[in-house]
RNA sequence: GGUCUCGUAGCUCAGUUGGAUAGAGCAACAGCCUUCUAAGCUGUGGGUCGCGCGUUCGAAUCGCGCCGAGAUCACCA
């Protein structure tokens, strides 16, 4: 890497300079802004106080001792304290002949093989997949996939809330209202027809609060003495106990929830390598609080029920274990952190989780490093913003939920309508023109999705429909799609054998020097988006790259090119930026269509 | 009320961890298809980076204080 040898390069040249020692890492190495002539911008002023001379000349004898040292660099600029280097147009060139066959451009291979579990989705199964848990999803298949190229080994788990007193819910309606109907017999997807039930719950639920309360009773009190809400409570006392009726229903009605689940999982091209049920793990962090206890590190109040005192670090004091013996949300939590390392030892467990939680994750993190887990410094809690809508959040009761399934067909759809609108995909069989597009459908919807930081709300406007051109998914799939045509032609004209020879002595055209510069970057952002695990870098960075490609493309013949070299050079930098682009959208679970 | 997050163009978002004249897209307007895909390219207009003070050669970025928006603080999950 080149910025890594030109900052050894300089600690060598202020030596030679200054005879003293500097502290390298005071000194910042920058790409040079576009506007400005240069490729690499070393700022000077934190040296002035051992030069002891002006910006400008110390940049200039810097300049020039930097080009002794490192023979890349072939002139340079000084603007005020920038020092503006230039690199041989022979160094990017051999860059891209370096790397233009790669399949591993940009792959980092595996330094430690280090693992790390990774949580993502945790639906609960009493109603469908919606934007939020979109966002959620798409972020964590990401992750997944940057930090595998990153070279981590990555575990995808899902925790599913099976158990509850939400499911209860949808079963008591169920079991009022449901005549036995079936998803089968309904045609409705699992988990809509639960979550039909739940609507349905609640409804009655509302309505007996209603007459509760003009009997006279708080609103408080009427939640509490509902008979619906009392029945509920029944039902999960009796899953709890085991009754076998109440076990077979919840299996049943459960069943339905995932069946729904993996059909939109898999039109969202998210997967798992392990699901964790909660009703498999919820009785599980009892025997960690025991001993949290025999530590000293958490106290039994008298009434039985077990704390821990955050106070000292500004936080409360937090419930662990119910005074009848249950466990809670956190205790539960505990259990499936110890569960997980037990299964894989990873040195890092990532939670993708909305921001709503961030204080219990906080709280678990801080538990377990008093319980000296070896390993709670590993735990990391992924706090993504909630997606809104213009009107605020999103609320079930004011129907204003904005339905997975629903969002990812209606992108399907518009991408259908858009396509044959600019007369495209007309010769298309059926088939393949609707594998194009879903492909640009969600494209769209995972890009507009994932290009904002996740630890950022974000605003999503169902009335205004994702848009498909400008800083969008599919004008980064259709730059790549573009450049597949172009190699396609080339490939059939035998022109592509020719990319494998190493060019040099060409003169960059200033497109071709940006779209080179683009592409170096490329394992920098890997390796900065894993750090970050923030996917809205990949993201931003091929946008970018597309972008800069397209300019290019405008004005540059490639295949039409009749200097050799030069039809080689443009050639290459088509075929890298293809595998780029192609390998960014991968990163980001979007798929490249080879003709759109 | 305590804790935390956010505030950048009319709208949606970037801003390489303190650097140069703060950038894209959408929307508006004006151009570019007899040339490899016009879902593209080029140009114009649009800003008190919420407000104020401080730190220093330099602040959208760091610190403090206000203002505004949101989240969270259950023997719920």
């Amino acid at each position: 890497m080149f910025e890594k040898r030109l900052l050894a390069a300089t600690g060598k040249a202020i030596v030679k300079l200054y005879l003293q020692e500097f502290d390298l890492s005071r000194l910042t190495i920058e790409r040079t802004k576009k506007e400005i002539e240069g490729d690499f911008t070393l700022v000077v002023f934190p040296l002035l106080k051992i030069s002891r001379k002006s910006p400008g000349q110390t940049a200039t004898e810097l300049g020039e001792a930097l080009m002794k040292e490192l023979p890349e660099i072939c002139s340079f600029r000084v603007i005020k304290g920038f020092l503006n280097l230039i690199l041989s147009d022979d160094y990017w060139l051999s860059f891209l002949s370096g790397n233009v066959n790669s399949e591993e451009f940009g792959i980092c291979p595996a330094l430690s093989k280090e693992k790390v579990v990774l949580e993502y989705s945790s639906p609960n199964t009493n109603k469908p997949l919606h934007l939020g848990h979109v966002r959620n999803n798409l972020l964590g298949y990401s992750l997944s996939k940057i930090l595998t190229a990153r070279g981590y080994e990555v575990i995808k788990v899902n925790l599913v809330n099976d158990r509850g007193i939400h499911i209860c819910k949808s079963m008591l309606a169920y079991m009022r209202l449901g005549n036995g109907e079936t998803p089968e017999s309904s045609g409705m997807k699992g988990d809509k027809l639960i979550g039909k039930y739940y609507v349905l719950f609640d409804r009655m639920y509302k309505e007996e609060i209603r007459v509760l309360m003009e009997k006279g009773l708080s609103e408080e009190a009427a939640a509490q003495q509902s008979p619906l809400m009392l029945e509920a409570r029944e039902i999960l006392r009796k899953w709890e106990a085991s009754d076998a009726e109440t076990v077979t229903l919840w299996k049943q009605m459960n069943g339905w929830a995932y069946q729904g689940f993996d059909v939109t999982y898999k039109r969202m091209g998210v997967d798992f390598d392990h699901i964790y049920y909660e009703s498999e793990t919820y009785l599980m962090g009892k025997d960690m609080v025991v001993e949290g206890l025999e530590k000293g590190v958490l106290k039994r109040r008298d009434d039985g029920s077990v704390w821990i005192d955050l106070t000292a670090e500004g936080l409360d004091e937090k419930l662990l274990l119910r005074s009848d013996g249950t466990s809670v949300y956190m205790t539960q939590d505990l259990g499936t952190a110890g569960l997980r390392y037990n299964d894989y030892h990873p040195s890092r467990m990532i939670y993708v989780v909305g921001n709503e939680q961030n204080y219990h994750f906080d709280v678990l993190k801080r538990v377990l490093l008093k319980l000296d887990k070896p390993y709670a410094p590993g735990i990391f809690h992924l706090s993504y913003g909630m997606v809104e809508l213009p009107e605020g959040r999103m609320k079930s009761r004011e129907g204003t939920v904005v339905d997975a399934d629903d969002l990812m067909e209606e992108m399907f759809l518009t991408a259908g309508e858009m396509t044959r609108e600019l007369g495209k995909a007309s010769e298309l069989p059926e088939k393949e023109a609707e594998k194009l597009f879903e492909m640009i459908g969600l494209g769209a919807l995972k890009y507009y999705i994932l290009k904002v930081d996740p630890k950022k709300n974000m605003l999503f406007d169902p009335k205004e429909s994702i848009d498909f051109n400008g800083n969008t998914g599919p004008f980064i799939q259709y730059t790549c799609a573009r450049i597949n045509s172009l190699i396609e032609k080339a490939t059939a004209l035998n022109l592509l054998s020719a990319t494998e020879q190493a060019i040099h002595g060409i003169t960059l055209l200033p497109a071709e020097k940006e779209t080179i510069k683009m592409l170096t970057m490329y394992p920098q952002v890997i390796g900065q988006s894993a750090d970050e695990l923030n996917p809205a870098i990949v993201a931003n960075y091929v946008y970018e790259l597309a972008k800069t490609y397209n300019q290019f493309y405008q004005e540059s013949p490639v295949l039409k090119e009749e200097n050799p070299e030069l039809r080689q050079l443009r050639l290459m930098l088509s075929v890298l930026t293809a595998s780029v682009i192609r390998k960014s959208l991968a990163l980001l679970g979007i798929g490249s269509p080879q003709k759109m």
